[in-house]
DNA sequence: GAATTCATGTAACTTGTTACATGATTTA
DNA sequence: TAAATCATGTAACAAGTTACATGAATTC
């Protein structure tokens, strides 16, 4: 849904292909936005449709052709008018794939669901520490680019990142500790 | 993706109609996953052909004739297998309409950020008191029902709402505090 | 008597994914 | 010289939303 506004946000940073963009998603926002480059080329064409962004064919002496697109005065309007419209259910999409599968999962009994979140709290453990290698090249990247006036609106959205992953550590070692008094109660009946 | 499976795990409590199980999402666990009822029609008789649930048709005196599904051995089956196998992915899906905004944010100015962010704090807290009241709900349902032995696995899912709520509760009041800061710079640069 | 809820669906559309096609360039 | 990367897309499919249709029952 809010593909076409991704995209603009990034081509207002500089103009891109779209192969360039695909990178773009890929490196860096890939935390939490991405998208196929076929569905990335068929967004860029009905932008263009609609004038919010604009393409340049490049014709080098080496490789194919790029298109690159740039955003149009429209373009930026119409990305600014999408931020201003804070949607009513905040979360854009309460739809939370996780929430549903712990649900669920008490069908397959407290031991399973005790090492299922005991893996998690592992993966989350080392999400953790990448996000603050990612944090570590964001600040240099940002100061080497000269755009240091960005940096506290990345700290931002980085920081959250950090809120998010610290909130489910903390909640899958309560769980693992309620579990683990479930299974001592289940271990007790049997004798 | 996991319409089904949702849909499956919500007959394993009781057998339902299609109309019943729209109303399970949107007064139970309408706070991490919903569906539209048309989709619930079609995805019903999908589960059907593949024998994952069975219907009967009720003739009462009153009213349409309503189709109440059940889940089969079969579909039980299918639901464990699918809860077994832990997606590598850890969320499912990395996408992340809020972070985007968040990011794309900065585009409005630092002042704008700010009184969004106020916006969706003062939301936070509302989500937090009204969980506080689904819990209350929650534990009074469950010992009514006599089901008293699913509590620790709906708590555990419960706490996960809380501590997401927590931690953006308290990614927003140090974010305000990050642009106050720099609003302030600002408007000691005009002068 | 009108509006809302109950209960079932169909049709058209939008969004997103997977698989495939093409051809040049660079790297191992 | 084979594989990977650059750069563009198309086609088919899967999943999800919106709008519409139907008709009985209940509530205002």
């Amino acid at each position: 849904m809010s593909l076409p506004h991704a995209l603009l946000g990034l081509l207002k940073y500089m103009p891109m292909t779209g192969y360039e963009l695909k990178k773009f998603f890929d490196d860096s926002i890939n935390y939490f936005w991405s998208a196929q480059i076929s569905q990335i080329y068929r967004e860029l064409k009905k932008l263009e449709e609609n004038g919010y962004i604009k393409s340049a064919r490049e014709s080098g002496d080496k490789g194919p052709d790029k298109i690159r697109y740039s955003i149009t005065d429209s373009g930026f309007s119409f990305l600014k008018d999408w931020l201003s419209n804070v949607p009513e259910n905040i979360d854009e999409d309460n739809r939370n794939a996780f929430l549903l599968r712990i649900m669920l999962l008490s069908n397959l009994g407290a031991e399973e669901m005790h090492m299922q979140i005991q893996m998690r709290l592992e993966k989350y453990r080392k999400s953790l520490a990448e996000l603050e290698t990612v944090r570590e090249k964001l600040s240099f990247y940002l100061e080497q680019t000269g755009n240091v006036d960005l940096l506290p609106f990345w700290k931002i959205t980085l920081n959250r990142g950090f809120h998010d992953i610290k909130s489910h550590i903390e909640w899958a070692e309560e769980s693992l500790a309620v579990l683990e008094i479930e299974i001592k109660k289940l271990k007790s009946k049997k004798k």
